[in-house]
DNA sequence: TCATCGTATTGGTCTGACCAGAACAAAAAA
DNA sequence: TTTTTTGTTCTGGTCAGACCAATACGATGA
């Protein structure tokens, strides 16, 4: 069997052609099942790793979900794949640091907006508790930094935005080891418990009065003071106080 | 073989794993050629059709490029393999849309204000040329479409931000296809002409002043308004001038 | 020195096999 | 009849070993 009866693609691009195709003319819808890994295998006159190379393809973009012992089945797509792909292209950059805070910043700043308009109970409650949490783990960098990072989860849960939970997950995850050692000037600057909790406070306020315009801009604020500290302590400065946003 | 030495991740999970680690933390840099796939199959103790999906699946998230006999290198994150991703959720999940957009003006609004004060020479060229293109393709529903994505791709180019310019680029291309859509609203609406081409000059003019505040507020306005116009067209309303925002 | 040739190496693929759990239907028990 | 039990079958998960084709690179010959 020869059987090059089939034209130009060849192994792994032929079934995943295949199974594109299906998938973008509605063959194929979520919650679908498809056929058999040997019975494609068989069909489209490939070996099964090949197909199942495909089919690990369509997992990784989200497009399909692998069952152990059940099938493969079409899942409704999920922009959560794109948390392995930033998390991997990113650490790709050395200087990604300050670049991903940046877009880290963007997603927040619209997160906020949006949740002053969509904001329900249980995120003010969210909101609430990461909040007394900063406060009584102002001490802690481990506990402390996990609260930090709770706190502005919920203002990006809060916005009911998928696309801008993911991205945000993502540069965190990225961020994460940063925001640890960042995290530690809170041992060298006294002044920055006050901020760390006040600022917070803040933000809070801005959201539960639902005005956009001012939420983000005390959020803004509150990156920039942020920032400055950790310009100080890369000076080797002593603390001065709080900064001042210029 | 027993061989569970190890009871961590079974398979394919622990040769992307192990190659994940690598990458994440700098062992692999672009540009590196990573160990033979039968070598690593042999080191991780797993077959070679896994360790190919691994290397497969890292290929999908543009993490890497495998090139027939030669190896499988680390390369430059790419994004475009997204456009599977997109082209697959999109043809499932239309809804996505909306909560894309939101991402996308998060974006923006965060690189037009980077834009004001790293802009250059160059990126201000950028601008310009397309701005001329919008009001020179403003009947055109395919060339106008192009030139409105430039303009706006431009302010992120300018904003000099890896990261914004790469997530930008994913969510236009998911983007692409609704703004061609929408773009045929041009023609239903005389006064959309009016407002593709002054309100991007008054953004183009903020960016040149160098004012951040100006130009977010401005671009938010931007879409707000281009949003309303949508809205009229879902309604099916005819022209009545100017829509205002809210 | 330069051109040629081989061989080891690499990705690309196939075949056929085994495992373990899920599904489902037939058979046995209540 | 209803329930339980028991298989057989199907599925994904994995493995082993093999062949192909083209490349890289050193050895060989001109």
């Amino acid at each position: 069997m020869d059987a090059h009866a089939a034209e130009d693609p060849k192994g792994f691009e032929k079934v995943f052609a295949f199974l594109r195709e299906q998938l973008l003319d509605g063959t194929l819808k979520p919650g679908d099942r498809l056929i058999a890994e040997r019975e494609l295998a068989v069909q489209l006159g490939v070996s099964r790793p090949i197909v199942r190379e495909a089919l690990r393809a369509l997992h990784m973009l989200g497009i399909v979900e692998i069952r152990d012992r059940i099938g493969t089945i079409v899942k409704r797509p999920d922009i959560s794949m794109l948390k392995d792909f930033f998390a991997l292209a990113l650490a790709q950059q050395a200087d990604l640091i300050d670049d991903v805070m940046e877009a880290r910043i963007a997603i927040e700043c619209q997160a906020i907006r949006l949740a002053c308009e969509r904001a329900m109970i249980a995120d003010f409650e969210r909101l609430q508790r990461a909040l007394v949490r900063i406060g009584a783990t102002i001490d802690e960098a481990e506990a402390g930094s996990l609260a930090d990072y709770d706190f502005h989860r919920a203002i990006v849960l809060a916005s009911r935005s998928q696309t801008l939970a993911v991205l945000h997950d993502s540069m965190s995850t990225l961020l994460a080891r940063s925001h640890r050692s960042r995290r530690e000037l809170v041992q060298m600057f006294g002044s920055m418990k006050t901020y760390l909790i006040e600022d917070h406070r803040r933000v809070f306020d801005a959201i539960v009065a639902r005005d956009p315009d001012r939420a983000e801009v005390t959020l803004r604020r509150h990156f920039a003071i942020g920032d400055e500290y950790r310009r100080r302590a890369a000076l080797g400065d002593g603390d001065r106080g709080e900064p001042t946003t210029g």
